[in-house]
RNA sequence: GGCGCUAUCGUCUAGGGGUUAGGACGUGAGAUUCUCAUUCUUAAAACACGGGUUCGAUUCCCGUUAGCGCUACCA
């Protein structure tokens, strides 16, 4: 079965039979470019990575590749770094750049070309572009028709020495196939004439994408690739590329892609796609982390989900990374965000609350030592998102709140009972009683019944006139995080 | 179009030649409660289709279909 490949059987390729040995730690890297934000996927990349290196007590290196100057830009770089700090992604080298390490991939590629497996190609972009749209027209496969190859020496020596620009392209054998091993899809196998004689320097001396990964992987001794299934189809050329290279060949593992609601690939109109808009939608980072662990890969023992980082990088293994695409589900995530925010302790949850007031306008209120993580813990339990605590539980941090008036209208909209609750509050007031949980309740129920009316009805008043909310916890625990001169003022106002 | 990968409840998945096909999220119902959430009980919900192989396929093989990926002097 090609799910055990756990302890790396030698890869095979038609060519050789080189491999890294299996018994030095494993050397992995996440390699985002920074022409966009750290995207659901690509942190879902980063954390496998992470997961794997760690597991093994290997190393993670972070790689970013910026060789395409145009796009590149250092915001992204740093947007990346953010959204890896706050899923808790560390690495042990780099961040190394591509755009430094030029000479490398330039050497590599006249390496390449010295030994002939690559050569020049003097073919106009426009050209290739329309020969491209032709074959695309007659339905034919649009790969490079290799004039460039056919090209005799004297023929290339003379248009260099012209002076014509020319990119340099590798030359795929023209038979046979190219085949790894996936350490998740086992054996994957493509036919050489479908590979085209792709570009390894573009004219402008620039690398391209094969060319500075594969050079960069076998400099910095990447044991183990882990990376997008959208890889598998370059795989073959850069397996290509390594046998040119004279380099064993790493581990292989692709993880399936994941999708949308739709099936359709992650986009921007599924929502959120970049990981730090679901820190900015109240979303705690372990449960992020937790739930992308989840997605594409099960641990052996399947019926635990919550899972700590602990937990996930001991029990992590390319077996369990599944073979088909996986749906972002919201609904779940949004379950691990409560499961975990329930689970957090109030010192930790407190800094991620007070950013959600920053954002809300919320200043909240100066009070006893010990106050605030009381008043966290009381209302963790039913959070389901740490907005949570800037919207409904706001009564609770702040005087300034508004009350939800669905809230008034089903429980305090009659003027008896909002007369009884004032009343209630100048009892609170003057009672010589402690202001307790069961003191509170006694004066409540007391008055309810000189009153013939339900307690009920005077508790669920009374929540809505203390926190503005129909949903709150139990009413007296209410009281006591809000101490007797709030639940005074706040009743007396009905 | 070509090539590649994939196919178990709505979703994430477990399982695997003979199972009442298991779990989780979500959904429905009920119980509890001062509201809500929680909690507890419970229900509905799946092996894409067609051929083989076999005593027996959801499981193995082939095909079909569908989805996704790749198909650049982007990465």
């Amino acid at each position: 079965m090609a799910r055990n490949i756990e302890t790396r059987l030698p890869l095979m390729t038609e060519v050789t039979g080189i491999t890294h040995s299996n018994s030095a730690k494993p050397r992995l890297r996440f390699a985002p470019s920074p022409t966009g934000y750290l995207h659901v996927g690509g942190a879902r990349t980063a954390l496998f990575n992470w997961l794997y290196a760690r597991h093994f007590g290997g190393t993670l290196i972070l790689r970013i590749e910026d060789t395409d100057f145009e796009r590149s830009t250092d915001e992204m770089v740093d947007g990346i770094l953010q959204g890896l700090a706050w899923l808790g992604i560390d690495w042990d080298e780099g961040p190394f750049f591509q755009s430094k390490r030029m000479d490398l991939y330039k050497a590599a590629g006249e390496r390449l070309l010295a030994s002939g497996h690559g050569y020049y190609c003097f073919c106009a972009k426009e050209e290739l572009e329309q020969r491209r749209a032709v074959a695309q027209a007659e339905g034919r496969t649009p790969k490079y028709d290799g004039t460039c190859r056919r090209l005799s020496r004297e023929e290339r020596e003379k248009r260099r020495t012209e002076g014509a620009a020319g990119a340099i392209r590798f030359a795929v054998p023209e038979t046979g196939v190219t085949a790894f091993q996936d350490a998740v899809f086992g054996r994957v196998e493509f036919a050489n004439t479908e590979l085209e004689d792709f570009v390894l320097l573009r004219s402008d001396g620039v690398p391209t994408y094969h060319l500075s990964v594969v050079t960069d992987d076998i400099e910095m001794k990447m044991t183990h690739i882990l990376r997008g299934a959208d890889h598998i189809s370059n795989t073959p050329k850069q397996v290509l590329l390594y046998e040119a290279l004279g380099a064993a060949l790493p581990v292989f593992a692709h993880v399936p892609l994941i999708l949308g609601a739709d099936k359709t690939r992650l986009s921007k109109r599924h929502g959120a796609t970049s990981v730090m808009a679901y820190r900015d939608e109240g979303i705690v980072p372990e449960a992020f982390r937790n739930f992308l662990a989840l997605l594409g890969w099960t641990p052996k023992d399947s019926s635990k989900e919550v899972l700590s980082d602990r937990e996930l990088v001991q029990q992590f293994g390319l077996d369990g990374i599944s073979h088909s695409n996986a749906v972002f589900d919201r609904p779940k995530l949004d379950w691990f965000n409560t499961e975990y925010i329930r689970a957090y302790p109030a010192e930790r949850l407190i800094p991620l609350i007070e950013e959600e007031w920053k954002k809300a306008g919320v200043t909240p209120l100066q009070r006893e030592p010990g106050w605030l993580a009381r008043t966290v813990d009381l209302l963790k339990t039913r959070a389901r998102n740490l907005k949570d605590f800037a919207d409904a539980f706001r009564a609770f941090f702040s005087d300034d709140f508004e009350a939800d008036p669905a809230a008034v209208t089903k429980f305090l909209s009659e003027a008896s009972i909002r007369e009884i609750l004032v009343e209630l509050g100048s009892r609170y007031a003057t009672s010589i009683e402690e202001f307790s949980e069961q003191g509170t309740e006694k004066i409540l129920r007391d008055l309810a019944a000189e009153n013939g009316v339900k307690a009920g009805a005077l508790i669920n008043g009374a929540r809505v006139a203390l926190t503005g909310q129909a949903v709150a916890p139990s009413l007296f625990a209410v009281m006591m995080a809000l101490g007797k001169d709030r639940v005074v003022g706040r009743l007396k106002r009905c």
